[in-house]
Formats: C-alpha cells, structure tokens, sequence
DNA sequence: TCCGAATTATAAGTATGCATACTATTATGG
DNA sequence: CCATAATAGTATGCATACTTATAATTCGGA
C-alpha cells in the first residue's frame, strides 16, 4: 500500500485530463481562426443575446466577472465586440458583437462542432449520452448545493 | 432555430464546468494547506518515486513541462522539494520531496480524498463508476490516437 | 430623502497551462 | 571521432481563472 494518495485514479485528475485534451482538439480544430474556446463561447452567446451586460454574461458561460473582464478586453482589441456604458445604468456596460466578431463566429462553428465529435470520439453514442447526463447531473447537483 | 452553437451543452463545456467545480471544491476542503491542487500532485507523485526527473514527472502527472518547471520553482520556494542535478547526467535535475514537504502532503491526504468524495457527491455509487470509466476510456482513446 | 448596502466593473496578485525559442548536454551516425 | 540530432530544462509570452480590493453607481429602507 503506498502512503500517497492515488492521484491517476481520482475524478479530480480524470476530469483534468479531459479539459486538457477537450481544448487540446479545440485548438487543433479551429487553428486557423485566431479565437480561443473562451473567446468563441463569449461571441456565440453575444450572437444569442446581444447587448447583455458582462454580470449576466458571465452567469450564463459559467465564467469569472474578473476573468470575462479580461477576455472581452482581448477580444475588444480584435474589434470583435464593443462594450457601450448602459445609460439607464451607468454601472454596466452592455457588450455587442461587431458583423467581424459575427463572421468570426458563424465561420468558426462548423470547426467547433467537428471538435465537440472529436472530443467524444473514443466513445459510442451510448457513452456520449452517458457522459453528457452524469456532467450534468454533476453540475446540477453542485449548482444547487452552492445556492 | 438559433444560428448559434449550442455551447450550453457540448461536452468541452460540460468538462470545463466539471473542472472548474472540482478545483474549487478541491481548494476548500485544502483550504487549511497553502497548496493547490497540481503542487499536490507532485508532492504526491514524488513520495511514490524519490528522485524522478522533471521530464518523466510530467509524464506521469500529465503536466505540460514548462508548466511543471514553474510549479516547482513555488513548491521549491516553499521548502517542500529540493532539484539536484543528476551526477550520470547533467541535462537532469531530480526531484526529492522533504521531510517537511512530506508532511503537507500526508496532511493534506484525508482533505483530498474527501474533495474527490464531494466532487461527484451528486452522483450515486454506480454513476461513480460509470463516469470514470467513460473519462477513463475518453482519455485513453485520445492517448491512443496521439501515440 | 438621505445614507448604508448591494451591484457592476476594473485592478492587482497568484497560479496554472501551452507554444516557442534558447541553452546545455548527451547520444548517434557516418 | 566529430558534426548533428535529440533531450532536459529554462525563459518568455499569451490566455485563462479565481481572490481580494477598490471605485463608481444605484437602490432600498428608515
């Protein structure tokens, strides 16, 4: 019996790897756009909502305030969305995707859709409803423990 | 019919989602140690092999090496390993865990094992099973194709 | 209506995580 | 035996990601 902790074995660590490798592919499959899967998953759900402030857009892609500050400042650089101050309420800024961020997107989907196949591609379609619903319930169950 | 991708369900977000979660449980129940969760897996890793290089470390704990280099630096800072350069060859430097190291590692042992029981806290004894083997064969699968 | 609490955003600091480039060293083929 | 390839590690730059602190603003209740 060894005194460390097995490490390989933890869901901690599979889940680790996983990520590792699900933005591994991502990478791959869409190199020849300049976004990361951050960046494209902010631009996509700006394309469902447009003109959301960053609060409400963080809640609904799961990211830090802090963190999707950063971020929409990347992608603001590549002229892909512009951030204008609420003038109902001058604390928010309410962010757009520009017709290049749009592009930018809507080019890329085809690509991010072949990466989300690749990512399951070890696994047959039963699995992949597996994986998908125990995730889920995974983070469903968290999600309400936290609330 | 949005013209979106639907991100909200695709399996890189739901890997994402599920590491985030397990990091951050991760780091409260480790909250009493000032380590995270990777300089853990290397104390971890290194009272299983004493003296292993940093290359065949990051093999083993799936770190980028570069990233490994770093991590190492901290842990290294803080008293818990000590690199000594190989004498039979001088590219290498091992890795040997201190005694003081050691015991934030089997400290931290019982907080980490009950982090990897509330991470998949949602999910009953059988679902357990199911999603590691499922993240087992996904990583494996991908391992495979890279090779 | 006025003040303290809550909200939104940003800044600063720490820690991954990967790609690329560069140094030092070792191994190898001709 | 030497030129060159391969390997180990470090350095650097970019991109997350979260915590805490702070500023600006808004809102709710006395």
């Amino acid at each position: 019996m060894a005194k460390s902790f097995n490490f390989g074995e933890a869901p901690g660590h599979l889940i680790r790897r996983a990520q590792q490798l699900a933005v591994a592919v991502f990478m791959e499959e869409t190199s020849a756009f300049d976004a990361t899967p951050v960046q494209f998953a902010i631009l996509n759900a700006l394309m469902d909502d447009p003109g959301e402030d960053q609060i409400t857009l963080s809640n609904k892609v799961a990211f830090d305030p802090a963190t999707l500050g950063s971020v929409v400042a990347r992608i603001e650089a590549k002229g892909w969305v512009t951030r204008k101050a609420d003038p109902g309420d001058k604390r928010r800024k309410l962010l757009w995707i520009t017709p290049e961020g749009e592009k930018v997107a809507l080019g890329m989907k085809r690509a991010v859709a072949k990466a989300q196949q690749r990512i399951v591609g070890p696994l047959d379609a039963a699995e992949r409803e597996q994986l998908s619903n125990l995730l889920g319930k995974l983070i469903a169950g968290h999600e309400n423990a936290a609330a």
